[in-house]
DNA sequence: AAAAGCGGTACG
DNA sequence: GTACCGCTTTTC
């Protein structure tokens, strides 16, 4: 009798290919797209349901009753499921975990939902009476906050009402005691905007957002413009087109660039309900968001990667900010970049999407090229300021005292008298990158990785930036015993440092992962910042996005040497993004800016047209290059990468796997080879990269690959994975 | 990935 | 006998 029930498909989160057939109570309500509770084994997961009445091959008596049905209405509808099945076609991930990794955290997890009350807040009582206002003259607190929530149009959520007015709590209840306002439940996780008038265009952002204007259906866009140039006004303008037709619009932005800055922005632009999705919200906040937009409750969703996998059931515009940004590239589990997911559900939605940078990724300058994507370009700033000039100082044979040169030390000083702000950008966090014995040359290495260990708050402790072990620094060389041991190279630290000695009377702050552990603490140093309290600034990448600092004229690039030569064929790019983004920074208001690059290499001849050409010209000559040497965008990668404590192990498996290969004249093999960095965490890394002339060669290979290795007897001793268009080759 | 099953063996 | 390993098998 148990065969006469039905039977559905799920997805279940394990690394397994394919997906799981079980029995369900025919009473329930249980749809595709629904969250089940089932045993797997004899453990019990979460899993997702992906087909109904299904004809199951696979005997009665092995399948299993579901548990429980988690919901009743579809959490992933039909259009979000359809990309998730790409996504894990294209990454050759499992169905399941792809879906997992799509799924807020809370919602991974077992749990009885209750509604969320988090969010309260407050909206004008329309018919209050007219003498409880009359009596509010001598409030001026109060009245400024009616004003506010009646501008609005709609609830205005507490928090954002307590953060554009400090201090709120007590006038709010006051005049909810008055009867002015009263206080509402707001759709979880949401925030309501308020309404807020656009500054004029320049003539260059109205063409551009004339041009847009005219596309219908997908039309993919690249907004090239310079930093400065108001990119984010412009896709503001189209927003406000989008939300007017009812529709829903989705931003990302890099985690790093998803500044509280952008996000006040949209709050006070937009009457609408808002989703913020970044990594300092709470599991339970991000649910609430991940349901509001599903239920069409949220106008905007703004966040980082894995916010491209938001249900949007009225999606009419997607905006990727900054979309060279390397963080929109998952580094584990599913691989996937989140600018090129994005290019897919706009097509699959057949909506505008709007891909803008000042520098963008040399893949998305060929898509543009090869006319995939209309190319709209900025090259001057919307204040009108000008682009600061960048050039070089060549340290070949100049002592450097923490990092900075004495040419670097005079042409800082002037700005610093002028009373304004310089920034120094050095991409190495800690003292110094390495403790190195004067005597015999042993640095003191991680036991963990092959890399060694950076020097720490003045030479008292290591610690390892790639597997995170910290120790004691040690006093004496650990193999001829010299008491010689002296921190080789500058990190932020060590360059803070040398700063206030040289200017002492300056103030100094330090933007890194290190100094921005405490929570508000980046906040409050941007704060002395805007305030003109900090004249000399010393950061990593950190300071490179998002920010706006008016008094910045100059800014110093200590180490651009380490992208012209890496392994990476990607590190030229990034080096000349990186460069032209902390130059941006520079010059903004009316103040001019000047650039000083430190390098050992002048005559570098990536260096030399960045310097030259700009990033444009950068790009053509970086492109050719690629095209060159075949690799992308003119020829497309995949990395099977594994790992295992010992060291023969993967290269076992990866010699094996690249026998199922075969390979012919468009599809070549590389390797298996040792990672970079063989060693890490404890770990033994090989990979094997896998090359194609044209795409449509690669993924053939990749479907078979995704059922053959797992057959191997040699997978069974490594952790492998497969990684389609990797970002780096590390 | 995680848990269970299998076969070998050291133990006192 | 049984407690404890390393290795293989299975997961609807």
């Amino acid at each position: 009798m148990e065969q006469d029930y039905p039977v559905i498909r799920v997805a279940v989160p394990v690394p397994l290919y394919g997906t799981f057939d079980y029995l369900v109570d025919p009473a329930a309500s249980a749809p595709v797209g629904a969250r089940v509770q089932i045993r797997f084994g004899r453990r019990p997961l979460v899993g997702v349901i992906v087909a109904t009445d299904v004809e199951s091959q696979v005997a009665p008596d092995k399948l299993k009753p579901v548990l429980r049905v988690l919901d009743d209405t579809p959490l992933f509808d039909e259009a979000l499921l359809k990309l998730l099945r790409w996504t894990a076609r294209y990454y050759h991930h499992p169905l399941g975990d792809t879906l997992a990794t799509a799924l807020p955290a809370a919602l991974r997890r077992t749990r009885t939902d209750t509604e969320s009350t988090r969010n309260r807040g407050w909206q004008a009582v329309a018919d209050a009476p007219a003498e409880a206002e009359a009596a509010l003259t001598r409030a001026p607190r109060q009245q400024e906050l009616l004003a506010a929530i009646r501008a609005a149009g709609n609830a205005v959520a507490h928090g954002t009402l307590l953060a554009r007015f400090p201090g709120a709590q007590r006038p709010l209840n006051a005049l909810a005691e008055r009867g002015l306002i009263e206080a509402v439940a707001l759709p979880g996780g949401l925030e309501t905007g308020t309404a807020g008038t656009p500054p004029a265009l320049t003539s260059d952002q109205q063409d551009v957002v004339d041009r847009l204007r005219t596309a219908s259906g997908f039309a993919p866009a690249l907004i090239e413009g310079v930093t400065g140039s108001g990119k984010t006004e412009i896709y503001f303008q189209r927003m406000a087109d989008i939300l007017a037709t009812g529709r829903q619009v989705l931003f990302l932005a890099p985690e790093i660039g998803l500044t509280p800055q952008l996000i006040d922005r949209l709050r006070s632009r937009f009457a609408a309900a808002i989703g913020v999705l970044h990594s300092q919200r709470s599991d339970g906040e991000r649910a609430d968001v991940w349901k509001a937009a599903g239920a069409g409750e949220a106008d905007i969703v703004i966040g980082t990667r894995s916010a491209i996998f938001t249900p949007m059931p009225r999606l009419g515009l997607i905006i990727v900010d900054e979309e060279h940004d390397g963080s929109y590239k998952q580094g584990d589990g599913l691989r996937y970049h989140a600018r090129d997911v994005a290019l897919k559900r706009a097509q699959d939605a057949a909506i505008p999407i709007l891909l803008g940078s000042a520098t963008p990724a040399l893949e998305t300058l060929h898509n543009a090229r090869a006319g995939r994507f209309v190319h709209h370009k900025l090259v001057r700033r919307a204040t009108g300021a000008a682009l600061p000039a960048i050039r070089l100082i060549d340290i070949r044979s100049r002592p450097l005292d923490g990092g900075l040169s004495d040419p670097l030390i005079n042409r800082i000083r002037p700005h610093l008298e002028a009373g304004n702000q310089v920034m120094i950008f050095i991409n190495r966090r800690g003292f110094a990158p390495a403790l190195f014995c004067h005597d015999c040359g042993w640095s003191a290495p991680c036991h963990r990785c092959d890399a060694p260990m950076t020097v720490h708050g003045a030479m008292s402790r290591l610690v390892c930036h790639h597997c995170g072990s910290t120790e004691k620094a040690p006093t004496v060389c650990a193999s001829c015993g010299s008491e010689s041991l002296i921190a080789l190279g500058a990190g932020t630290q060590r360059v803070a440092g040398a700063l206030r000695s040289h200017f002492p009377d300056v103030a100094v702050a330090r933007f890194d992962r290190d100094s921005m552990a405490r929570k508000g603490r980046l906040e409050a140093q941007l704060a002395d910042v805007a305030s003109g309290k900090t004249q000399l600034l010393v950061g990593t990448q950190m300071l490179a996005k998002g920010h706006d600092f008016a008094r910045l004229t100059c800014v110093g690039v200590l180490d651009v040497d380490g992208g012209l030569f890496s392994a990476d064929f990607r590190a030229t790019e990034h080096m000349a993004q990186v460069v032209t983004q902390v130059a941006g920074r520079a010059g903004r208001a009316d103040r001019p800016g000047e650039v000083w690059l430190q390098t050992r290499n002048p005559e570098h001849p990536m260096l030399v047209r960045l310097l030259g050409g700009g990033y444009p010209g950068f790009a053509e000559a970086a492109l050719a290059e690629r095209e060159a040497t075949a690799l992308p965008p003119y020829g497309h990668l995949a990395l099977l990468r594994a790992e295992a404590h010992e060291q023969r192990y993967p290269h076992d498996f990866l010699a094996a796997a690249a026998e199922t290969i075969p390979l012919g004249g468009e599809l070549a093999c590389w390797g298996p080879v040792p990672a970079p960095m063989a060693r890490r965490a404890g770990r033994y890394r090989a990979h094997l990269l896998l090359h194609a002339s044209r795409r449509a060669l690669l993924h053939p290979v990749l479907d078979r690959w995704q059922t053959q290795l797992a057959e191997l007897p040699a997978a069974r001793r490594v952790r492998w994975s497969i990684d389609v268009d990797p970002q780096d080759l590390l």
